[in-house]
DNA sequence: TGCACGGCCACAACCTACGT
DNA sequence: ACGTAGGTTGTGGCCGTGCA
């Protein structure tokens, strides 16, 4: 026959209460079972001290088995830093959350980390449970947002180039014809997602710095649509003649130690 | 007889390591 | 990423024992 009972039923505060007044003789035990519905056995484990962790839970989801390896303060703390990192568009990974929750309970020495020494890093299924805790975060794929973008892209930088442009344009008198737009752009050689990072759920988009581009396109158009050959930029040391097949007439086909540009490329693409 | 107490056992939730 | 086995810690019902 299935076991019918019900686990956990009880609350801390009424067993404070409880607990109180039997001390202080104001109640018998048969009687917190009817008044309080704590279980006599469980309440009697209390009373005497037999409960390590006493009535008070570190994690108020659940009642029943062991405390959670962070207490939920230390909890509450790690969701704070995933979210202020992920906003500052470094967000963690699941590895590096599941390091820190090693740290923080290294830098805790009252705190027992049950976690693995070798790996210094908490278990997956340590991070699942982490994550149903907080059903507000969840893994999400990241976009790169290079640091130029994220620096440079606000209303205030925006007005000004074009206030400056406009200066520009005027003074000089210019036409659709002597005005011309460069940039160069990075990609990379070897194609590979960018890692999950965690994030606010719901959240439309969740950002991440873009590291390790390792070939630069440098392209020119006027105005009016008249198009420069682009200059390619590969990371290699030494220059090599099959770097040019198949690239645009009139390319330039250069090599820099980084693969992105740099003054002496500039000034020979001019 | 009512009450306190304790042993036993199944269950539950939180973990781990290991395998697929 | 997920399943499984096993450890840890706490819960709760049942039942037997001892005592006033």
């Amino acid at each position: 026959m299935a076991d019918k009972r019900v686990y956990g039923k009880w609350m801390p505060e009424t067993m404070e209460r409880a607990l109180k007044e039997y001390r202080e003789g104001k109640i018998r035990l048969n009687k917190i079972e009817v008044k309080y519905k704590i279980p006599k056995k469980t309440f009697l484990r209390h009373y005497r001290g037999e409960v390590g962790r006493g009535f008070s839970r570190n994690c108020n989801l659940s009642i029943n088995g062991r405390d959670t390896a962070l207490p939920s303060a230390a909890e509450k703390e790690l969701e704070g830093v995933i979210l202020e990192f992920e906003s500052a568009l470094m967000g963690l990974t699941r590895n590096e959350v599941r390091r820190l929750a090693f740290q923080i309970l290294e830098s805790n020495p009252h705190l027992k980390n049950p976690f693995n020494k070798d790996k210094q890093m908490a278990g997956t299924k340590w991070y699942y449970s982490f994550m149903k805790r907080h059903p507000h975060l969840s893994l999400r794929q990241s976009e790169k947002v290079s640091i130029a973008r994220v620096q440079g892209f606000n209303r205030k930088n925006v007005g000004n180039f074009f206030d400056s442009l406009e200066k520009i344009v005027d003074d000089n008198k210019l036409t659709p014809w002597r005005i011309f737009n460069i940039d160069e752009s990075g990609f990379s050689t070897v194609q590979k997602n960018s890692s999950k990072i965690i994030g606010q759920k719901r959240k439309d988009r969740i950002g991440q710095f873009a590291r390790g581009e390792n070939m630069t396109v440098v392209c020119c158009c006027s105005a009016s649509g008249q198009f420069i050959p682009p200059m390619i930029i590969f990371q290699r040391m030494r220059n090599c003649i099959d770097l040019k097949t198949g690239a645009p007439d009139g390319s330039i086909v250069e090599v820099s130690e980084s693969g992105n540009i740099n003054s002496d490329l500039f000034i020979k693409w001019l």
